[in-house]
DNA sequence: CGTATATATCTTTTT
DNA sequence: GATATATACG
């Protein structure tokens, strides 16, 4: 086969690549890394890569896995392939390594000593059993807090150690050093309530793989072809998952990017990725460097700024095609304090606008979600609409996460989890004295609770009325249980809400956000309806996928965290708050000194690299946070910045700041320095009057944080009614609201 | 058992 | 400054 005649007949998705891609698109065979810095059309390589595969017939489709971190990049990369080569698409196996977990584990998940339809519980439940294991530890809930353990317990599982496989000297002096007995206790119970957290899917799925020759023996086999996204992102756990499955075949192709590693407090290992080549013997390394992004000025600056890394592979990114040219250079610009930072961001894109970008194209990101406030309130003061990506989530909130648990506990009467849960909501008058007796019974019998709930209404170790409540409310799961196969999920669980009287319980509630609550729960039946053929799928889904996909509706900015900007990338992207202390973050390089700082950079390179035709980094002189004024420097990245690729633009005047090119360090000009106590207390003065102060007169027109613009119908004292543009008639004080 | 006040805590957060 | 928990009281 000669190269014309294969070239005669490659599709255009093939010959459109450039030749680094196209290298790494045929490279099927043996371990393969392909170090795709930002902006270098990875995900076109990893399609077209499995396309590939999958059309010279190297392997069926069902042979092939292509793992991801998020349910949004897995999404795309099957729409685009189907879109590429048809229905094939459809028996690959896409998804997160979670979603790949869990499908095999619920296969074998008897070999583990679970039931099929175990449970996924999140960090929330996590923390509550943690919690009562240290309780029953004797441990002083004050002293230890349970976030400690769960956070040493998680570090564990993502290096793969299960209890039996932590050696002493991993063993922490934390809660008394007692940290591996919680551990062991943790799973155990978790174990008897048939659940599992987000770590143990790759830990149990490990275990199974390692105990079980023939179950790896079977998936070995089965996967021809590997293919693994945002590689720099995996952690010790999912990088063994990835080497057993790998095994036989060995053809795997791990994408990613040194340079773009920033979850290390996740867990995950970028010495996975430095490691590459000598983990898989024989590995090939392709860069992509070829930037199809950014201007010149933008990757030149993002380079200079990742070259103060020493802990990476190196590549140097450039822009592919010699019409994009150098560009505007990385605008960088001090201002005074948070709020000049905001006024000046907002007129910046107020010009942007005016000169004709739209507003989608604009992003807004900071280091800290508490620096979101000031930008918020700016854009709503000047009607600029935005949107927030990664704000409070759906499934989060207190009231599914309550109806959820009223599920589960139909589902599965063996968790414990949610019995405790919703016991008590709405309030039944079942409190802690009933519950631990409920919860001593359980343990006595080996029961679950709510199993021991039905025992117990028998006894008279509980006084009449409690006796009475309990029993009505075991009743009442049982009834549910039996419609479980009969009546559709969604009516279901309208039943399920409307009888137990959660719903109820916040119809009547006068708080501002509990008519909120009531639609949300309506929203979660009707997305039931919608999406869900049984309650187990749905519960699955929700446990798994806990994004919320807003469609990108209307002209907005985007307003989100640097983390959350990773994968995106927009014409003008802001980067705030470029500060010492906050980026780099202050707890973070008291924690791990050099590397923090490493990391942190790369936060700063995501960001810039974020941009295809302007940046703008500013950085404020005067800081409010936790509510005490600080006054900081310039973030050390900002000296770091080429100076060719950069123009320095701050106001000329009293608050500005200045340099001197030749010693290229900064100063503060006297306004800008708040050493001074007493005039920091005066600061705080005036702001308190500000909030305070202000009267509302009927009429007029306000806002207020979570309802958004309404108009003021009466005032009682401090407490006004509000009609809401959005969300309807409430009853707020004063002082959550602000005229406008 | 439920409610009202006091106090500690506050980085990022793909699943 | 705002929020979620822990304690004291009714």
């Amino acid at each position: 086969m000669t190269q014309e005649n294969t070239a005669a007949i490659e599709p255009s998705w093939l010959t459109s690549l450039n030749p680094e891609q196209y290298e790494a698109v045929k490279t099927t065979d043996g371990a393969l890394l392909v170090l795709s810095g930002a902006g270098t059309g990875k995900t076109s390589v990893l399609v077209a890569r499995m396309a590939y595969i999958l059309s010279s017939e190297l392997a069926r489709p069902w042979n092939c896995m292509a793992v991801t971190f998020t349910n949004r990049a897995a999404k795309e990369m099957g729409e685009r392939l189907e879109a590429m080569i048809g229905s094939a698409a459809d028996d690959v196996w896409f998804g997160t390594f979670h979603k790949i977990c869990v499908k095999i584990l619920r296969r074998h998940a008897g070999l583990l000593g679970f039931e099929s339809n175990f449970t996924i519980i999140d960090t929330d439940d996590q923390l509550r059993l943690i919690k009562r294991i240290m309780i029953e530890e004797g441990l002083d809930a004050k002293e230890h807090p349970a976030q400690g353990a769960h956070s040493i317990i998680e570090r564990w599982k993502d290096k793969g150690l299960a209890p039996d496989k932590v050696s002493f000297s991993q063993v922490s002096e934390y809660a008394a050093g007692k940290t591996l007995t919680i551990y062991k206790k943790y799973q155990d119970r978790l174990r008897s309530i048939n659940a599992m957290d987000f770590g143990d899917l790759l830990l149990h799925c490990l275990t199974l793989f390692t105990k079980n020759q023939e179950v790896l023996a079977k998936y070995q086999n089965q996967f021809r072809y590997i293919l693994v996204d945002e590689y720099q992102d995996t952690n010790v756990s999912q990088y063994l998952w990835l080497r057993l499955l790998a095994g036989k075949h060995k053809n795997i192709c791990c994408v990613g990017d040194d340079d773009q590693s920033i979850y290390s407090w996740r867990g995950a290992e970028i010495e996975n990725i430095l490691r590459f080549e000598k983990d898989f013997a024989g590995a090939k390394t392709i860069r992509l460097e070829r930037n199809y992004r950014s201007t010149g000025h933008i990757l030149g600056a993002a380079s200079g700024l990742i070259s103060h890394n020493n802990e990476r592979l190196g590549k140097t990114l450039r822009v592919a095609s010699a019409d994009v040219g150098d560009g505007e250079p990385v605008q960088v610009r001090g201002l005074y304090d948070a709020k000049e930072e905001a006024r000046t961001v907002i007129n910046e894109i107020e010009n942007l606008y005016r000169t004709g970008s739209s507003l989608s194209q604009i992003a807004i990101l900071v280091r800290a979600g508490f620096q979101m406030r000031e930008f918020e309130e700016k854009l709503v003061s000047e009607s600029v609409s935005y949107r927030v990506i990664g704000g409070p989530r759906f499934y989060e909130r207190m009231e599914i996460r309550d109806a959820m648990a009223y599920l589960r506990l139909v589902v599965q009467s063996s968790d414990d989890l949610a019995f405790e849960r919703i016991i008590n909501k709405p309030k039944r008058g079942l409190g802690d004295a009933t519950v631990s007796k409920v919860r001593e019974l359980a343990g006595k019998l080996g029961f679950s609770m709510l199993m021991a709930a039905e025992r117990i209404v028998e006894t008279d170790e509980l006084k009449p009325k409690p006796r009475n409540t309990l029993r009505g409310f075991v009743e009442d799961f049982s009834r549910w249980k039996a419609y479980l196969d009969d009546i559709p999920s969604s009516e279901l669980v309208a039943m399920v809400l409307e009888e137990s009287g959660y719903l109820d319980m916040w119809r009547k509630d006068k708080a501002p956000d509990a008519a909120g609550r009531v639609e949300n729960l309506k929203e979660l039946v009707s997305s039931i309806e919608e999406k869900f053929e049984s309650l187990p799928e749905f519960l699955e889904h929700v446990s798994l996928v806990m994004e919320n996909d807003e469609s990108p509706d209307g002209d907005k900015i985007t307003l989100m965290t640097l983390h959350a900007a990773k994968g995106l990338e927009f014409d003008a992207v802001f980067l705030t708050g470029w500060e010492e202390g906050l980026i780099p973050h202050n707890k973070a390089v008291e924690e791990n000194g050099t590397k923090a700082i490493e990391e942190e950079r790369r936060l700063a390179h995501v960001g810039i690299t974020r941009a295809r035709k302007r940046v703008f980094i500013s950085f404020a002189a005067n800081r409010c946070i936790f509510g005490n004024w600080q006054n900081s420097l310039p973030s050390r990245f900002v000296e770091e910045l080429p100076s060719e690729h950069i123009n320095i633009n701050s106001a000329s005047g009293l608050y500005g700041s200045s340099t001197t090119e030749k010693s290229g360090t900064w100063s503060w000009s006297g306004g800008g320095k708040w050493k001074n106590t007493k005039t920091q207390q005066n600061k705080k003065d005036i702001w308190k009057i500000k909030t305070s102060k202000g009267e509302i007169p009927t009429g007029s027109r306000i806002f207020h944080q979570k309802f958004g613009y309404g108009k003021v119908m009466e005032a009682d004292g401090d407490k006004l009614e509000i009609a809401f543009e959005k969300a309807g008639r409430k009853k707020i004080k004063a002082s959550f609201v602000e005229k406008v």
